[in-house]
DNA sequence: CTATAATTGCAACTGATTTGCAATTAATTA
DNA sequence: TAATTAATTGCAAATCAGTTGCAATTATAG
């Protein structure tokens, strides 16, 4: 039983939700990857866990900030949320997929000066560069 | 025939594309209000055009630069390009689901030079903050 | 004005997500 | 630890978003 999960079961027991063998998979699945698709992790669950119940069980990860969409394009994918990792923004290639994350201070401020600005509160916010990775760049 | 009408028929007489009824109809919702999802939009035709070629139409407008989406969160929204409107981000408010547009020449640089430290070539990029606008905070 | 090419509308389909409900599993209590 | 209660899951079926094929219509070019 390694550090996350102990968190992840206080986060559950908190929130009065039961700590299903189902919930458990998700996590892990979660925690070993990149952010996913509803389908790339419905997919890695390998049939043990219905659709049905994979979207309930996202959504309920996301209320209790178990887990969090990001918007990569105009599809979403879910990753854990800031909880279980720092708070970052991502490059995404469009050749290979792969998302690269991007951790930097000054950004966040500077989206804060902005929202102060607007007199607006903030209370989340979705940053993504797409384009084309260094290894995709020469094909 | 106002300069925004004009150019929408240059680009699609240079793309040989026709200047058809429904395009013009479209065309015209999407300068006279805030970003549409798709079905926003596929209201405000009133049923003067079928959902299909909504979609169509709209697609045809992405790939020749008349129109963009930009993703709100997790969903997407179409507006016109920055060929009708200079190139900016939103704040979105939560409450009363109202976009403000941001014009911060600063945000862009910082995003560039976050690409180019990590050998990106950009292609795209999506920003947006979600949160409570001056007139919802009250409530 | 006619011929040709592009566009639209309709019907039907596919894939993603949601809902209702019964069966199962986890948590609580004695 | 067993029995009770409450939460969760799986299944079937519905809904919603987006797509495809094709015939009918409309725009453009000559």
């Amino acid at each position: 039983m390694n550090r996350s999960n102990q968190i992840l079961k206080d986060i559950l027991k908190s929130n009065r939700l039961s700590v299903t063998n189902q919930r458990l998979l998700i996590f892990n699945i979660l925690s070993q990857n990149q952010p996913l698709s509803m389908n790339e992790l419905i997919k890695k669950t390998n049939s043990e866990i219905d659709r049905v119940s994979v979207y309930r069980i996202i959504e309920t990860f996301i209320s209790v900030g178990i887990a969090q969409k990001v918007s990569l394009g105009w599809k979403y994918k879910i990753e854990l949320s800031d909880t279980f990792q720092d708070h970052h923004h991502h490059l995404i290639c469009l050749a290979c997929n792969k998302t690269i994350a991007i951790h930097n201070q000054g950004l966040e401020s500077y989206l804060n000066k902005i929202a102060n600005e607007n007199n607006f509160e903030t209370k989340n916010h979705q940053i993504e560069i797409q384009g084309y990775c260094s290894d995709c760049q020469k094909s």
